[in-house]
DNA sequence: CGGAGTGATCGG
DNA sequence: CCGATCACTCCG
């Protein structure tokens, strides 16, 4: 039992991931855990993972190790929430600013990477990023201004949503859209609607509703719920 | 000013101490202070330190942080100091029983690791340690029958000594007389004048002087003085 | 697999 | 709450 390999559940369909134990030295009966992409590319740290699937799904519960998704993780970012209960928006948490990771991580920790195969061009290419990568996409980012949107990228592979949702705003993608839906439920217990102003469709920077999710209003049938018990959500 | 790499004066020649400051994190800020033996064995914290270098000095009052000598350490122990105080031997301390260090430490907090590099023994082997690690040899050792004396290590390093100083008993060597004198001072305010009884030499257990430090009695002369203190003793 | 660098935990 | 220790991550 040194070498095992199997399906990821906690990640989207196809991610397998393997765990290795180590043989001698002085880190001898340790184990090392690695993930593999549905095409084959080879994970070796939660870092690494999350420059992939990091602008598609909430990693920050994941734990790398065990590959599941760790309740006790979710109380972590301890200066954030302390910061949050000494604000004024008490029990009313800003759905488009505070997700449950790491606003600056967009920014700061996770570069925006520009995929291109130009030849003459000297970021370092990987044909396959262009498979596994997520697209660059993220809410925030667009109300910001900061768009790193790469057009090149739309045909990446669809995500499978229920028809009645629908995104808000410039370049809301299905992708965007399930982030904040889970990102909504995740962060609130009040009920999430939506954004029901039709007023939003026309100028999201001004009319939005920042204690909902970025999507249009939406009405949630039994097909839904089961699509969502399906999907384990 | 991130890192710094110097002598520290209060260990033994030829170790030196490090101070790190973390980069980033959490801890962002806050500094490491490491320790490398004169062969560049690591070490991390005091524990692990005072598993190479207890047996051979007193780490008691070492801080490990700033790596000198402090006053302030001088008054801890409470428990033992409270213990003697209540025994019998008020203002005589066993200086043969009771050191600066923990009894217990030698016994369970401080295994006996088997040195060795025969093929196919399964213990982990660090040939490096049998160049750091100072002999096992702990004359309380000697007198219960606890030898884990490893006559490999003979060639260590001779320690330099007055040729005046002789140990008493059997297995003892420079190293562990240097610990017996060190402590001995370190403990009491009563003169040190070493076994005086000559039957110590025939049957050490029988004749000790509880005491006194194991080693024959001694003439402390000038060039012993200045000897002393050019160690910083 | 090693090891520097950082996080997690515990005791005071 | 803070510092000391130790476990663990992550990348070479």
């Amino acid at each position: 039992m040194e070498k095992k390999r199997w399906d990821c559940t906690a990640l989207p369909k196809g991610w397998k991931m393997e765990e290795v134990t180590r043989k001698s030295g002085l880190s001898a009966g340790k184990s090392d855990v690695y993930y593999f992409s549905p095409s084959g590319k080879k994970f070796r740290s939660k870092p690494q993972l999350a420059r992939y699937l990091g602008n598609q799904m909430d990693l920050s519960s994941f734990d790398f190790r065990t590959g599941k998704m760790l309740m006790s993780k979710l109380n972590k970012n301890r200066q954030r929430l302390r910061y949050d209960n000494n604000s004024q928006n008490k029990g009313k948490p800003d759905l488009n600013t505070s997700l449950p990771v790491r606003q600056t991580a967009s920014i700061f920790k996770q570069p925006v990477t520009k995929v291109t195969n130009h030849p003459n061009n000297k970021v370092k290419t990987d044909p396959q990023k262009a498979v596994d990568q997520p697209r660059q996409l993220f809410w925030e980012k667009k109300l910001s201004g900061l768009n790193a949107y790469d057009i090149a990228e739309e045909l990446v592979k669809t995500m499978e949503l229920p028809k009645g949702l629908q995104g808000v705003g410039p370049g809301c993608t299905d992708k965007t859209l399930l982030s904040a839906i889970a990102s909504a439920l995740h962060t609130s217990a009040a009920p999430i609607t939506g954004q029901l102003s039709a007023a939003v469709e026309k100028n999201p920077g001004v009319w939005l509703n920042t204690a909902q999710p970025l999507c249009k209003a939406f009405i949630v049938t039994d097909e839904d719920i089961r699509w969502f018990h399906r999907r384990g959500a």
